[in-house]
DNA sequence: AGTACATATAGATAACTATCTATGTGACAT
DNA sequence: ATGTCACATAGATAGTTATCTATATGTACT
């Protein structure tokens, strides 16, 4: 198996995406099934648009689905992505 | 299994450690055994102290370790440090 | 049409990062 | 002791990021 610079570059980013500790809880939470910007912004001290800063991050790395259904956006964890970085891993086999 | 906010601020740090494609590069390097500073920056068009900064990164993580031999700095992967990531993704289930 | 709600965007700021040049440190050979 | 080699540190700079306030967009209800 050999990874490309293309595969360097989308792996960085998703590394970059997972790099804020905010980030993690974020997608901690959306371990269980999706969830809607406002019920995660419930659990945070952080802003609105913040928070809204933070999903674009993990969406545009692609290892977070957004759904927008009415006016709610519905954030899951998009499993394509996650495979990314999983390859990775096990290419440098630890 | 729980993450408290130590583990995540352990997992935050080598996520962003890894948010660099030539760290990347270096650790993929890493991959077939240990290789001091010298050799890795044949492979590089940087210089030695941006190696240097990439190296202290890696190590700070705790994903690379350093052995001095001599003048030498001996660089080789962590597994501790990638066992910890390993283990988040497993609780995300992806 | 008007209001309320959920989210995104714009713009600002402070903190951080990647990179460089220049220089320091510590080990080894002569 | 002196020079050379491998690496680290200091300091500067340009670019990026996390966060905020203020405002815009788009949807649904009345």
């Amino acid at each position: 198996m050999n990874i490309d610079d293309a595969d360097l570059g989308k792996c960085s980013m998703i590394f970059k995406a997972l790099s804020d500790p905010n980030r993690l809880r974020i997608v901690l939470m959306l371990k269980n099934g999706e969830l809607c910007a406002c019920k995660i912004l419930e659990l945070f001290s952080i802003t609105q648009p913040t928070l809204s800063h933070h999903m674009k991050t993990l969406v545009d790395a692609g290892i977070v689905n957004v759904e927008q259904i009415g006016k709610w956006s519905h954030y899951s964890l998009d499993s394509e992505g996650w495979k990314t970085i999983r390859i990775f891993l096990d290419e440098l086999g630890v």
